[in-house]
DNA sequence: ATCCTTTGATTTATATAAAGATCATTAAGC
DNA sequence: GCTTAATGATCTTTATATAAATCAAAGGAT
């Protein structure tokens, strides 16, 4: 990340993050397990888990992702293998889609 | 990171993150967006949309959000505004529950 | 009220993610 | 079939996320 890189986010996502994280804080207490107990079970330092907990838009996806799955929270839908499906379904339609986007060389006469 | 942590992940955080990678290219293929330009928009390098589009467990959470909620992809609901809600009903929950979790100093006599 | 576990915060060293550039390959559009 | 834009892949440099350790603060349990 050369030159000093400053990253905008929108709401949207930040809160999209802090609710993982609250999310991840809220089932660990309910299933009253400490903050070291999760980062071990996860793989993870306790001050990782601390960032991911509270909503820390720079850690990786794959660890937080991981975290929200030991822990138990469905990720994008509710019920059981909906996920594994949905990715089924989508990658089928990609192979039937063009592989790469083309501009227009001349603007097209869009008429109608 | 110090001394090169190998990181495990399960199928489902791995389907998880592909998924959610797999709907921004299939999303950028049908609004006719170049990796390029999507990546502007960004505010990213292009390898790293790569690699976001690609299922990467190591990019940061807070990018791949992003560039899913300027394509257009709704995380964890479909219906407006239900994420913020539910961050809002997330956090006043957590205001009631304990603070700290705490181990049992003796092992309880769990009789019943 | 006291004890001590848990959590929060900070610091350092190090592994690595990301930007930027470049080249090869692919495939859309003509 | 050509052309050439778009994608895929690789390399180097640099900023930084993470592990680990440490200390302070907070708050259950007794």
């Amino acid at each position: 990340m050369p030159k000093s890189i400053i990253r905008t986010y929108s709401r949207y996502s930040r809160d999209a993050v802090a609710l993982l994280g609250a999310l991840i804080r809220e089932a660990r207490n309910e299933r009253k397990l400490t903050a070291q107990e999760l980062a071990d079970r996860a793989g993870i330092s306790r001050g990782l888990l601390q960032r991911i907990e509270k909503g820390n838009l720079k850690c990786e996806i794959g660890v937080v992702f991981e975290v929200a799955t030991i822990i138990g929270i469905k990720l994008f839908d509710t019920d059981e293998n909906a996920l594994t499906k949905h990715l089924g379904r989508t990658k089928e339609k990609l192979a039937l889609l063009p592989k790469s986007v083309r501009k227009k060389s001349i603007p097209v006469h869009d008429d109608f």
